[in-house]
DNA sequence: CTACATGTGTCGTGCTTCTATATATGTAGA
DNA sequence: TCTACATATATAGAAGCACGACACATGTAG
């Protein structure tokens, strides 16, 4: 990758449900949830570092979920992330927040 | 109405899309437009003086809706807000973004 | 040896929404 | 009459979040 694009410009508040749904199946490192992210959303979502670390911090100090030092599959050192059971809770929360939310602006647009 | 039991949070940037959204049809000054957002939005965004009269404001001063006082419905001086060109456009524009937003995020969260 | 990808992190800025507060008037009810 | 309440606008301060810019470290491909 020579140039970068992409541009996210993230709504404020689904950051978080993103990584928590990002780190939901498996253990995961900073820099991998980011990847994730821009793969699942078809290059629509870059997460900037600037906001994926600060977010991972605030997510952990929550309890929201756990860090931990392992080797990542090249071989390097990574800090991965893992889902708490209160983070899981809070994702099935976050999740129906955001649908309901969704549904609701629908409302008002389509008036 | 005693208490008031709705809560809105807004997510950051939605504000100006429901006021534009709102405003369209017909000019309505700032009382009217919360009103209106509460009614369509089925009692689930309550939107705050203190985040609907600064947005206004905002709006304003980018050009997008402009405010001429006129006398309301029940004989009261109020503060009516009207869509320009501009702010149509923008209200067009923000439509999109809302909706390739949303579509977005779903991409991520039913991954 | 020079990029580039991988990988984590902080600092300061800017923007937005919220709570609390202030002000003013008209109307309905006790 | 007095007391709420609905109507109507507005500001100040706080809090939160995403961002751009920067810093650092290592491995690998050309």
């Amino acid at each position: 990758m020579t140039t970068r694009d992409t541009r996210s410009d993230l709504l404020q508040g689904t950051l978080d449900l993103l990584i928590l749904k990002t780190v939901a199946p498996a253990p995961l490192h900073g820099y991998g949830i980011a990847q994730r992210i821009l793969v699942l959303s078809r290059e629509a979502l870059q997460v900037q570092q600037g906001s994926l670390y600060p977010a991972l911090h605030r997510l952990e100090k929550k309890g929201l979920i756990t860090s931990e030092w392992k080797e990542s599959e090249n071989g390097r050192m990574a800090k991965f992330y893992a889902l708490t059971k209160t983070g899981r809770k809070q994702l099935e929360l976050e999740l129906e927040q955001w649908r309901r939310y969704a549904q609701v602006i629908g409302w008002v647009l389509q008036a």
